[in-house]
DNA sequence: GATGAATGAGGCTTCATTCAT
DNA sequence: TATGAATGAAGCCTCATTCAT
């Protein structure tokens, strides 16, 4: 029993994975159950023994992204340095996140257009709790005299926006490495809550 | 002749504009011919009158909307003031933009998931020359020593990014007025290049 | 405007009569879109012109059917003759109803299984109204004598279902002409209500 | 071996019960396999290793309602009463079943939609021996004077339509109970026969 | 015997596109 | 110019059926 719903488990996360490639390169509607499949040398027929309809498969490629993302952000949180510290560790997993993953990454964008309230909410909730991540470390700042700010929602709003554009022109073997980009992003973007 | 060539470019317009604002509240895939005609009272049919096809309406849709960021740029390039100046005034601009006709805006941001070659390396092109207004400015400003920045093609996507985002969030009738935004902005991302 | 609305009625008529063939010969599940636009020798798609689904296109088939044979009925009704001869009338309307329209006759009997609240109602409610013809006739033979029944609803649906079931087994073509089963009908159905 | 096979014959019962259930429920195209297995706590595949398809499974169906309605019947006709007795005692077993087993006697109606000739045969004659029960019993009445009618299939037709049409209408928990049916039914029904 | 998994055919529906009028 | 009508491809989804284990 637990074998086999490992397995099942494992099959899951396959078609998500798959599921969040297609989406990525086509978008929700130019995603076709059809591709995901192929893509899995599988039948679109088969997929919905795993997921209710497409809907449901989408959905859950946005908790599986989100979920990795929220946990990562809870233990940088957690450790014993400054919030500057913390806060430059967000960014470069931020970023790291939205290059490497930037399949995964790019579904968080406009769930509303997607989803109907009952998967909607659910979704958003877990944006909020990534984003509240950055808006405690922000606010612990403020306070310890570390940040220097009073609009700390809209100065979340900034950052986030600002990394989540690097999807949009960032070229693996372009001419800028990852680390690169973390480096001069948290240089700048330090700029503005300081 | 040029009065019906005249009649003829304006219905095109009114046509564009119809479809900006359907192909944002749907996205591309989910626009439809139908509504967009509908918008107008007229039946789907007579659209293909005006258009070649959908692809090719909603390149005009991008077409007319780039036209219009760029010229506005342009203006504000021109002026004699300075550059901190300039590129307050573009980011107001940008920003008024990226709210008001937030239904142009977005058909900007993934141009290659939509369009074919033909029609996309004109849309690039005429993003480079948007863009390129903020990047003479900025390296404007360095040159004189208003703006102290290294990564200046970087610096311009941070501000961009952060500025594009802000569609995700800003809703009309909300607690911010446009120009609290423009300002808060402003603020913030002048941090940036200094 | 006139001509090219009756021309619409007319054609939707049409594919009205080739789904009640259809759904007659194979039921609702098992009529497909596909074949009753292929009795028009039209795609399937086409049907989506003039019918926003399925369950709207059967729909007006039971609405069609009913409207005449509830119209037939009335006329029956005010007649000056006695509620025996009109109970008779109304009998040989039903069963030549039931063998000559037999395909749309039968579309009546489970419209539960079929539609959901919306479009059920309102053809429950014209299934009672023909009902009720039948229903008016007998009170008023009961009231002044005519008949002798203390049930009336339940007569009337030994009358319905006992004409009913004669689609069952009239062949055209066999050995019964249809005026002949109207007669016989009429004598053993007549005793019934006597 | 002898244990095994009535193992297997249990089993085999207990789904076609299962399924008679779903189908009266949804009707044939609307019952799933997997509806059936289900009711069962078993999985679609099972039903395979005890019928070859689901048209072999609702075959099954028809010949076991079908046999046991005329098991009744002929026990009823061989009982040493008037004929008049017998129909009256026919009548109201045809009734209960029609009410009690609902589910499985509308699947009697109409077969032809459902099988292919191969299973239809059987179908059609076990039917035709269900009815001739009742014309039996008919003619003996009217050979030895107790009924008084000419067209002895049509009235036997003419019976069983009035009866079969109370499913359409009959609701358990209803205002009549299924004994104050059979009486009024018994009552009008031999006014046609005498 | 039973089942989990996969398949593929077929059904409903949408929609860009075409074209005669 | 405009439209009513039709088309066909493509997408989502269901489900009977199969089969290795």
């Amino acid at each position: 029993m637990k074998l086999s719903e490992k397995k099942l488990q494992k099959k899951k996360e396959e078609i998500i994975l798959s599921a969040v490639k297609i989406v990525n390169e086509k978008g929700y509607q130019g995603a076709t159950m059809e591709e995901i499949a192929a893509e899995l040398l599988m039948t679109k027929g088969s997929l919905y023994y795993y997921f209710k309809n497409k809907e449901d498969l989408i959905f859950q490629c946005h908790v599986l992204v989100l979920d990795q993302g929220i946990k990562e952000l809870e233990v940088i949180f957690n450790r014993e340095i400054s919030n500057e510290q913390k806060l430059k560790l967000m960014i470069a997993s931020h970023i790291r996140f939205a290059i490497e993953k930037k399949e995964t990454f790019n579904m968080i964008i406009k769930p509303e257009k997607t989803f109907h309230s009952e998967q909607l909410n659910p979704i958003l909730q877990k944006r909020n709790e990534y984003s509240s991540w950055f808006d405690q470390v922000i606010e612990e700042g403020v306070k310890v005299g570390e940040f220097k700010i009073k609009e700390l929602k809209i100065v979340r709003m900034i950052l986030l926006g600002a990394m989540n554009w690097i999807q949009q022109w960032y070229k693996p073997n372009g001419e800028k490495k990852i680390e690169e980009v973390q480096e001069i992003y948290e240089e700048y973007l330090m700029k503005v809550v300081k």
